[in-house]
DNA sequence: ATGCATGAGCG
DNA sequence: GCTCATGCATA
């Protein structure tokens, strides 16, 4: 397989209406619960779904979603005044069309499957699962001093409270419709995927003062705390460094993920390649980015020493459960979620509840889509700074 | 490289 | 129930 070059690196400015995020507490003891508390889970595939909104039919989303970032049909501003719905109702229509414009320009493979609901796939292979680096251990890692500190600029302009008139209207709005074509338990949430509790075997502990600790311990003391106030066009390059040198080094970003456990910093385990990726494109909050700065800057510089060492004497060593699911939401679909997401990023949770069973997504996934749609805003790149 | 998900912590 | 940091599963 080879790796898709699709850079989600597109310049983009851009007042969205920005966060008022005002805090940053984090830390993340992540302890190995391997209970199933909440996922609402639902019935894996079929269920109610009736609507003939094909699923399967998406699938170039990588592209669309940076397109989608690069130009936001950002509304007018002035919507919560009162033509909400309008507008509303004119954004779902845009998505309609764009549905057909888009089927008829796809390619798509030739195999079609009846279609799923949920559109959930599952891949259960069970893997005896020695893997490599199976150490799952997640580093928790953030940085409250630093956040607590002074650092952050952030400052946006806060964005309005939509009304509660539009809430309302809107949901009158959708109601209706899903009233008729698809009949969902009251909620509309049920079950959900099986749960997986195997899944996080093993993840540790740790607390924001041992991050302060792995400071004072291996990292060098010109870095600690000095990076509270990286600036983003520190971490930017900072950023671009690494995974230069990491790439000179040989090494994958799984397997920096998986080395920072060798580091020994109190406190710091693992982590995975996507975070690592996420540093090096910048797509992590500037919080996050501030708090891996350091460990990935001592990994760097760890591995670099080792490889000089290599390089002297080369001939010293010459030697040598299920899983989870992931839900697919369908083309169509994310184009209403985005409609309605333009429209009010913090929809009420019974406003989340009509969406879903408008689109006949679960609850739940649509409550998750929401959440994550809010913290790609807050990416670097694309909000906060520059 | 990214989409969808989990879970700690905080209200 | 949200925000955040992260991860698994996937394209």
């Amino acid at each position: 397989m080879m790796m898709m070059s699709l850079n989600s690196k597109q310049a983009f400015t851009m007042a969205h209406t920005s966060l008022p995020e005002p805090k940053y507490s984090s830390l993340h003891s992540s302890s190995s619960s391997t209970l199933t508390s909440n996922a609402p889970s639902s019935s894996c595939s079929s269920s109610r779904h009736s609507s003939s909104s094909t699923i399967i039919s998406s699938s170039g989303s990588s592209s669309s979603e940076v397109m989608r970032r690069a130009c936001l049909p950002t509304p007018p501003s002035n919507i919560f005044g009162g033509l909400d719905e309008s507008l509303l109702a004119r954004a779902e229509a845009l998505a309609a069309v764009d549905i057909v414009s888009q089927t008829k320009s796809h390619h798509h493979p030739p195999h079609h499957s009846p279609f799923k609901p949920d559109a959930t796939y599952h891949t259960m292979n069970t893997l005896p699962c020695t893997s490599s680096s199976s150490s799952s251990s997640s580093v928790p890692i953030s940085h409250p001093s630093a956040l607590a500190s002074h650092h952050h600029h952030h400052h946006h302009h806060h964005h309005h409270q939509p009304h509660q008139a539009l809430e309302g209207d809107l949901l009158d709005h959708i109601t209706p419709g899903l009233a008729l074509g698809a009949m969902a338990g009251p909620d509309g949430s049920v079950v959900s995927t099986p749960a997986h509790p195997a899944h996080m075997a093993g993840m540790n502990h740790m607390h924001q003062a041992a991050i302060n600790m792995a400071h004072a311990h291996g990292l060098p003391p010109h870095m600690g705390m000095n990076d509270v106030d990286a600036d983003p066009r520190d971490l930017e390059a900072f950023a671009e460094r690494f995974k230069q040198r990491r790439i000179k080094l040989g090494v994958t970003q799984a397997d920096v993920g998986s080395a920072l456990a060798s580091l020994k910093i109190p406190g710091v385990g693992s982590l995975s390649q996507s975070t690592i990726c996420r540093f090096e494109s910048l797509t992590l909050s500037h919080n996050n980015m501030i708090a891996l700065k350091p460990i990935l800057q001592a990994w760097l510089e760890e591995a670099e020493k080792s490889h000089r060492e290599k390089l002297n004497k080369p001939e010293l060593f010459n030697g040598a459960e299920k899983k989870r699911k992931r839900t697919s939401i369908a083309a169509p679909e994310k184009r209403s979620l985005e409609a309605y997401f333009a429209i009010q990023p913090r929809p009420s949770s019974e406003k989340i509840a009509a969406i879903a069973e408008k689109l006949d997504l679960k609850k739940n996934v649509v409550r998750v889509w929401f959440c994550n749609q809010r913290q790609k805003q807050k990416r670097m790149k694309y909000s906060a700074c520059v």
